[in-house]
DNA sequence: CGGTATCCTGCTAGATACTG
DNA sequence: CAGTATCTAGCAGGATACCG
């Protein structure tokens, strides 16, 4: 276990504000699934994080470990080293984010179609609806 | 069905910013849920939701209805009558309310334990743990 | 009743730069 | 490497008032 974290872990395309959805705060979803796996290093998460920058990575692990969610160890080398873990309780969470994103596979598209159609007619006199197959050119859930 | 919404219906103790969870924004969760067994009229919804104002409530379900997940009907009565109700794909996210829910009756004592603990360990040198017996002095998950 | 229209504020989170 | 320190902007959300 413990392998690399993949840099598109996280489509940039598919903004999880299309989520209906969210487990806390904008980061913390994404950074419950990053240590599904096993503890990671604070660089380690910058990598599928991308865009985070290191002041609300801190303050996202910071609340996490507060809430019990997440542990931070650090080891004395040099260079220094701090992990980062789930607790149980955070790891409970994964339920939770997976069930989330069952519903978005399974969802999304019908949401997104409907959102298309809708932003169409308040701008178009004559709708034309278009009625978007489900599952064609819509972002996966990845 | 479609008994009157208790205007107590959401603990205003407990503040959803406590779960590390939410639907979509601040209102969207707590919108689902009030329509879970009919459909509603705006100041219907207002009751439970208390707190909001009209603006808000306006501007949340709107972005629902965009989305397919609420559905708008208006009656040309007088005095005005406008119904709002859940669409399949709005009662979809039932079971991921639900799911949340659950996590939070499971999961929120030991969650606000941690903080607690947290919190007293940043501002006191003693950490003088007060283990929380679970399940004791925390509001409930309604 | 079912909203709009304004105005306003706090806070999240981004940009940027620096450090033990 | 693993963060801090500032500064700033955007915007969700609230207060208040008014309207068809």
């Amino acid at each position: 276990m413990t392998s690399q974290l993949d840099a598109d872990m996280f489509d940039p395309a598919c903004p999880s504000s299309v989520m209906p959805f969210r487990i806390g705060d904008k980061w913390t979803a994404m950074v419950v699934l990053c240590l599904e796996h096993g503890p990671r290093r604070f660089s380690e998460l910058r990598v599928p994080l991308r865009t985070i920058t290191p002041k609300v990575l801190t303050e996202t692990l910071r609340a996490m470990e507060r809430d019990g969610l997440v542990t931070r160890t650090s080891y004395d080398e040099n260079p220094p080293r701090v992990e980062y873990a789930l607790t149980p309780l955070g790891r409970s969470l994964l339920t939770l984010v997976e069930a989330a994103r069952a519903w978005c596979r399974e969802n999304m598209s019908e949401l997104l179609a409907a959102r298309r159609s809708s932003d169409l007619s308040s701008r178009d006199p004559s709708p034309a609806p278009t009625p978007a197959r489900p599952g064609s050119d819509e972002q996966r859930a990845r």
